[in-house]
DNA sequence: TGAATGACAGATATTGAAATCTGTCATTCA
DNA sequence: TGAATGACAGATTTCAATATCTGTCATTCA
């Protein structure tokens, strides 16, 4: 196990097999440098603690699982139906990781509640794909006209009860396929231009 | 402190002090009885099990907790305003909480992760009141036709970033009422009476 | 006679001593 | 000379012995 030379990249990768073994509260720097056959030492002039190295984890998996639904989102896909396609996509992924593999979602989970600022990014640039979604909408009059970053918060905060990992527990009940179809076709209505003559309340006659 | 004859709300009394005072880890049924001035053997005369009579005290916070909530869906404010003033309720209960009294919250929060049913019916409550605001606006044409218990679920779902406890590290951000405002916005856009006439997409001529 | 007790078995939690881990750095190695 | 080592101090975790708690029930009390 000491092929070349002591990379990141190869600590990172030996970091991550040891942290899928052993578990996120088992897996120690030790443990690393001797699946690299190094000493431990070794391990800390490429990564500033523990902390670093794990958090270095948590970005490559975020980075892997956020590739696809970057491609939806630069689609030529119809807003709607790409806004649609978008979320349901981001929802599936989060559920395949999370009832696939609960051991792996565990561990991610508690990565990311040491991480610092990971997650605070991750959320940001998802909710850069949501806006680019929407910009293409109001452009192409699919959409009212809107503020996009801040209709892509709305959105993200929205559907959290159906991508946030905390709330995995409800995602195996019945009627939550359902459930998600109702809210999604909410905000889509709620996004629509709005009607050509504006309504009053219990309209004259 | 042994007074009169012991009775469940004499024994539910003590318990909520004692959760109180010692927090869900440490408090016990020994010391619930000895606060009452009795043996524990007593106490289960009363609840079939600790886990019971910790339900039971949960209840009562929840009870409590939803009587204003219950006001407001009562009351006979425009549907649309009525649903804006129970979800910004609804909020500020749960921040006021959380925020204010972070030991309570924590007692709060382990209690409801043990719990059974309990929450789930409470959840159930909470999406009826919402129903019969939106039937109400349904009747009157503030909202479109809908059904009123799956879109009461949609927007329960839809702002769970706001209510669901295991959240609430986000609430003390910025920006944090600028985005619950944008969202209920956005939720009740979707819940207008539709346009006259349905758009198509990039409109002929 | 019905409510309360307290001793008990098995389950759960606490505690403190021993082992392991993190992060540093003077020294070695190629 | 720059990368790797391994011994070390202080922090954290483990583990097993000990104590406490839950839930039951034969017995006592009023």
């Amino acid at each position: 196990m000491n092929d070349s030379v002591l990379t990141p990249e190869r600590i990172l990768a030996a970091a991550e097999d040891v942290l899928r073994r052993y578990g996120p509260g088992k897996a120690t720097v030790v443990d690393v440098a001797q699946a690299l056959g190094v000493s431990h030492g070794s391990v800390y002039r490429h990564f500033a603690s523990k902390a670093a190295l794990r958090e270095a984890v948590l970005q490559g998996w975020l980075a892997r699982s956020m590739a696809p639904l970057q491609a939806i989102a630069n689609s030529r896909t119809p807003p709607p139906a790409r806004l649609r396609q978008w979320f349901t996509a981001l929802r599936q992924t989060k559920r395949d990781n999370v009832l696939g593999d609960p051991e792996l979602f565990a561990t991610y989970s508690a990565l990311a509640a040491e991480a610092g600022d990971a997650i605070a990014e991750h959320k940001a640039r998802m909710q850069q794909q949501i806006a680019s979604i929407l910009a293409a909408g109001v452009a192409s009059g699919d959409f009212r006209p809107l503020d996009p970053p801040a209709a892509a918060r709305a959105l993200f905060d929205a559907t959290a009860r159906f991508h946030y990992p905390g709330l995995s527990h409800l995602w195996d009940q019945p009627g939550e396929d359902a459930a998600f179809t109702q809210l999604l076709d909410l905000l889509l209505a709620g996004l629509a231009p709005a009607p050509a003559a504006p309504r009053r309340r219990k309209p004259a006659r």
